[in-house]
DNA sequence: CTGAAAGCGCTTACAG
DNA sequence: CTGAAAGCGCTTACAG
C-alpha cells in the first residue's frame, strides 16, 4: 500500500509509469544488479545478456537518469555560459562545444548571462543546484578578482580571457598580440588614421586586451594615438558597430583604417560606412576580430583574426573534463593559436 | 562504517563532500521535512525559518538537483535539438527560448542532430535516458509518419513544419503563404523570371511548403513554371547559396529575380551574383527567409520573410509545458504570424 | 506547524 | 559470475 501510493506520487504527470531497473529483473529472473551490469558493460554470460536484453526491449525499460546521478554523485552536464547564443562567435563556439562534449558523453546545458554581474554571480558560483558537473563561462562584467573570490568549487573553465595566475582554468588566445597583428596590418598598408572600435572600461576583459595591442601596434608602427578615434561599443552587436562607425564619419578628420574588436562590431560598421559613401577598402580598410562565417560571405568579405576555435572548444573541455577528475591541481592555463586572414575589406593597399 | 564507505564512494571526486538536508537539519536542530519546507517556500515559524536559513549559509549547502529529480520525478530540464545551433535561424531562436525557459524554472539543454535520421530518430525516441522532461525538436529528415510511429512518450513539440492532424504539437508559420507571398512580391516587381533556391526531397517539410507557394504565385501571376530555375540546397548555408547561384547565372537565360527559402542561401547566393558582375536588384532581386540580424545589415540589406519568432519561441514552450502537466489530450497546432520585409534586395523595382 | 520514516531508481561493497 | 542489501539526498503521506 505504502508502496503504491509512493510509487504514483513520483510517478511521471499523467499517468504513465515506466519500467525501473527492478521490473527488468523480475522479467529477465535475475537480480538487478545483473541488470545493471548489462547495462553498464560489465561482463555477465552471454545467455543471462541475452534474457536482460531481450526483457528491456520488452518492457521499453530506460535508466533513469536521476537516479543514476544521485548515485554516482554527477550529472553529466556542463554548463556553457555566455552573454548570448545568438552573437554568432559564441553560436560557432557552442556547436563546436555541444559535439565535442557529446563525444565525451557530456551534454551541453545553455546558460545566458546577458552579461549581467548578478547572473555572472550565480554561474560563478555554481548556478544554484549541483545540476552542472562544470561549466565554461565566458565572463563580460566579472574580472579576475570577482572570480577568484568565489566560494563554489564546481569546476570552472574561463574563456575569452588572458590573466595569468588566474583564479581558474581558461583558454584564450593571445588577444593583446592578435590586436597588434590586426593593426600592424592596416599600418602596413600605410594607413596613417586607425581607429578602433570595441573599447570597453573591464579590467582584464577582452576589449581591454585589444586595445592594448592597438596601442602597441601604433607605437611601433611610430603613428600618434588619436584618442578621439578610440571609441568604446557596450555591446558587440552590428547595431553597435554601426553607431560607432557614424561617430567616426563625424569626425572633422576622419580615419583611414579602423580596428573592429570583433566582426560584428565591423560588418555593423562596415553597413554605415557603406550610407555615407566609404568605399572600402579604398578610402578606409576594415579588420575584425573572430572570422565569423558571415565576413567571409560578406561584400567586401572581412579581414580578421581568425582564432582556432576548434582548439578553444577542445581545449576548454578537455581543461574542465580533467578538473572534474582530479580537482587538486593549480589552475591552468592554455593559449590557443590565430591567423590573420586578409580578404577584401583590407585587400587592396592605398598610398603604398 | 558502512555509512562511511558508501559515502564516500559517491562524494564527488576529489573528496569535495557538501552539505546534505541532514547536515541542515541538524545543526539547525530541526527535522530534514523543516528544512525541505523552508526551501521549497512551505510555511514554516519565522524563527525556525531564521534558523535554519543561518544553517545554510553556514554549510554552504545547496540543494542536489538529482536528488530531488528522483523524488520529484521530473528534471527541470528541457530539450532543444536543432540540426546545428550556430545556423543563424536556430541561434536566435535558442536564445528567445533559453530565455523563456528560465522564467518558467526550466533550462534548456542543446541537442544538435546535424540532419542525421538516427540522431533525430534518437531525440523523438527520447534521447536515451530520462535526462529531460520535454523536447523541442526542428526535424530535417524525420517525416510525419517517422514522428507517427515513435513509441516514446516523452513530451515532444515539433517546430519548423505546418503538418495538419500531425503527430505531435507543433509550431509553425504558414509556409505556403509566406513563400506565395515572397514570390508575389518578386512578380509584383515585374520580374518574369522568379527562381527559386533550397528545394528539398522530404516530404511534408518546410522546403516543400515553400516550394508549393512559391509555384502557387508563380501560377497566380501568370507565369511559367521553369524547371530549370528551381534548385536543391542540400543545407541551408551560406555556401550552398553561393553554390546555387553560380548554377542559375550559367544558365542560357539566367532569372532575373530570385527567392531563397532562408537568408542564409539567400546570402551566399548574393555574394556570388556580385562577383559575376550581377547589380542587386537591378539585375536580379532577392528575397530570403527568416529575417535574421544578417540580412538587416548586408549590403544590400535582404528582403524577407519574418516570421514572429518570439511568437514561435513562447508558443513551443507554452505547448511543451502544457503537454508536460497533462499528457492525455490531442496533438495541437499553432500558427504564427508573419510579415513581409521589403528592403534593398528587392527594394527598386525594375521594368515596372 | 513539525517529526519520523518510507521510498524514488539506481550503483556497489560485500558475500557467496 | 551473481545476489541481497545499503545508501545516495531528496519529498511527502501520515501522525502528532
Amino acid at each position: 500500500m505504502a508502496r503504491t501510493s509512493a510509487s504514483s506520487a513520483s510517478a511521471p504527470p499523467g499517468g504513465r509509469r515506466s519500467a525501473s531497473m527492478k521490473d527488468v529483473a523480475a522479467r529477465a529472473g535475475v537480480s538487478v544488479k545483473t541488470v545493471s551490469n548489462v547495462i553498464n558493460g560489465a561482463s555477465v554470460g552471454a545467455a543471462t545478456r541475452e534474457r536482460v536484453q531481450h526483457a528491456i526491449a520488452e518492457l521499453g525499460y530506460r535508466p533513469n537518469i536521476s537516479a543514476r546521478n544521485l548515485r554516482r554523485g554527477r550529472t553529466g552536464i556542463l554548463a556553457l555560459a555566455v552573454s548570448e547564443v545568438d552573437v554568432p562567435y559564441f553560436a560557432e563556439l557552442a556547436r563546436l562545444i555541444v559535439d565535442m562534449a557529446e563525444e565525451h558523453g557530456y551534454t551541453i546545458l545553455i546558460d545566458q548571462t546577458g552579461g549581467d554581474p548578478k547572473r555572472e554571480q550565480y554561474v560563478v558560483n555554481g548556478m544554484g543546484t549541483r545540476l552542472v558537473d562544470g561549466v565554461i563561462f565566458s565572463p563580460v562584467a566579472m574580472d579576475r578578482l570577482d572570480i577568484a573570490r568565489r566560494r563554489d568549487t564546481t569546476p570552472l573553465v574561463l574563456l575569452g580571457e588572458r590573466v595569468s595566475a588566474g583564479p581558474a582554468d581558461h583558454v584564450a588566445i593571445d588577444n593583446v598580440a592578435a590586436a597588434r597583428a590586426a593593426t600592424a596590418h592596416l599600418a602596413s598598408l600605410g594607413r596613417r588614421r586607425i581607429a578602433a572600435i570595441g573599447v570597453q572600461d573591464h579590467d582584464q576583459s577582452t576589449a581591454r586586451m585589444r586595445e592594448t595591442g592597438y596601442r602597441a601596434a601604433l607605437e611601433e608602427a611610430g603613428l600618434p594615438v588619436d584618442e578621439s578615434l578610440i571609441v568604446p561599443a557596450r555591446q558587440y552587436h552590428r547595431r553597435d558597430g554601426a553607431e560607432a562607425a557614424a561617430y567616426l564619419t563625424e569626425l572633422e578628420e576622419p580615419p583611414d583604417a579602423v580596428f573592429c574588436f570583433n566582426d560584428t562590431l565591423a560588418l555593423g560598421a562596415m553597413r554605415t560606412l557603406y550610407d555615407r559613401g566609404y568605399r572600402i577598402p579604398d578610402d578606409l580598410a576594415v579588420v575584425g576580430f573572430d572570422d565569423i562565417d558571415d565576413g567571409r560571405y560578406n561584400v567586401p568579405s572581412l579581414t580578421t583574426i581568425s582564432p582556432d576555435k576548434a582548439g578553444i572548444a577542445r581545449s576548454a573541455l578537455r581543461l574542465l573534463l580533467d578538473r572534474i577528475e582530479a580537482v587538486d591541481s593549480a589552475p591552468r592555463e592554455v593559449t590557443v593559436s590565430y591567423e590573420l586572414r586578409v580578404r577584401e575589406s583590407s585587400g587592396s593597399p592605398r598610398r603604398v
